[in-house]
DNA sequence: CCTACCGATCGGTAGG
DNA sequence: CCTACCGATCGGTAGG
């Protein structure tokens, strides 16, 4: 019983798994539940012993990848570090998290509008609120005059837009390391927010 | 018949420009023909007296404001700007693209992945040189000493996607001027390349 | 987990 | 520019 529940939660994982995948290749709308059920190895009919319905795979794993990004504020909020550190500690966890969980980043940034009306909601509030906790690193920053005087908001859309150009280098062939993709984003967006 | 040949013109240009507007709201294979011609205010049989394809509609969107790319660039290498500048000026120009051709811009950027597979071949040959043509400005800066030594790639990667957040204040009740986003991230992106 | 199948909708064509 | 319609494919269900 508990083993049958262990290979079912993860036969449910490797349908995610595999789902993120197309979903990033292809977007969501463009990935029938035929191609999913193909590269899980079971007819499509199947696929619904494991999950509800292809937008609740959609959802399933928007919120988990965005659950990591609020945890990730959490645990930074109690930190005592200063504005500046903390932005810089959210710009490297986004690359990392791109490089990282690359298919699931990625679903999360790209296909978050294809979600169900009340799923999509929440997106959006809970984005919301997260950029304006970051807004508020930046402010903190430019308060202590460790930040340049500048649009909190236009920074924060700036760092978290600049992120998603590491998905043009996951799909080359990887001239860089990932340590040198860290180092020079991270150089380029923290110095151009330095005060002189 | 010059009248009837305009006229048609236009017909064709109102289709392009509501495909535009819709592939941009729910992307391309999201978006039907049935909901395209009930925009545009005729039968969806109707639609192809004007165009060939659905396909054909996102590959005229997408190359006309590529070629809008390709033509800023060429008048930029004959002004004999220093590196920076000419970084500073592509900077401007896909800000302004992204506020003054929002539909088109966002359409090319998030929907070319949709392309049948020539023109996405040619698509992204064309995107590969065209970041080419930054590296090298960026690397004549880097030579100049008017920009810090950073990978080319990287702070191109970075200057491109940082435009997409602009997405973002073009959905929302715009607390700012066009103008106020434009000096703002000009500052950031600049302000991060110059050498100190 | 499969076979068989549902109603709906898709891009596109024929013919006028 | 419309009516009428095509074959294909969609997400999902019934029943075993």
């Amino acid at each position: 019983m508990a083993k049958a529940q262990r290979k079912k939660a993860s036969k449910k994982e490797l349908i995610v798994q595999k789902a993120a995948c197309m979903f990033r290749e292809k977007g969501f709308p463009a990935t029938s539940m035929r191609d999913l059920a193909e590269s899980v190895g079971i007819e499509a009919a199947s696929l619904y012993n494991h999950i509800q319905s292809k937008s609740e795979i959609l959802q399933y794993i928007i919120s988990r990848i965005s659950d990591d990004c609020n945890k990730h504020l959490d645990e930074l909020e109690n930190a005592g570090l200063s504005g500046l550190q903390k932005i810089d500690s959210v710009i490297r966890f986004h690359i990392q998290m791109m490089l990282q969980k690359f298919e699931d980043y990625h679903v999360m940034i790209n296909e978050w509008i294809h979600l169900e009306p009340q799923p999509l909601a929440d997106f959006i509030s809970q984005r919301r609120s997260y950029v304006q906790r970051l807004e508020s690193f930046v402010s903190e920053g430019i308060a202590a005059k460790e930040i340049k005087p500048i649009l909190p908001y236009v920074a924060v859309l700036t760092i978290l837009s600049a992120v998603r150009g590491l998905e043009f280098w996951h799909r080359s062939q990887k001239n860089y390391t990932p340590e040198e993709l860290e180092e020079n984003m991270v150089t380029y967006l923290i110095g151009g927010l330095k005060s002189n």
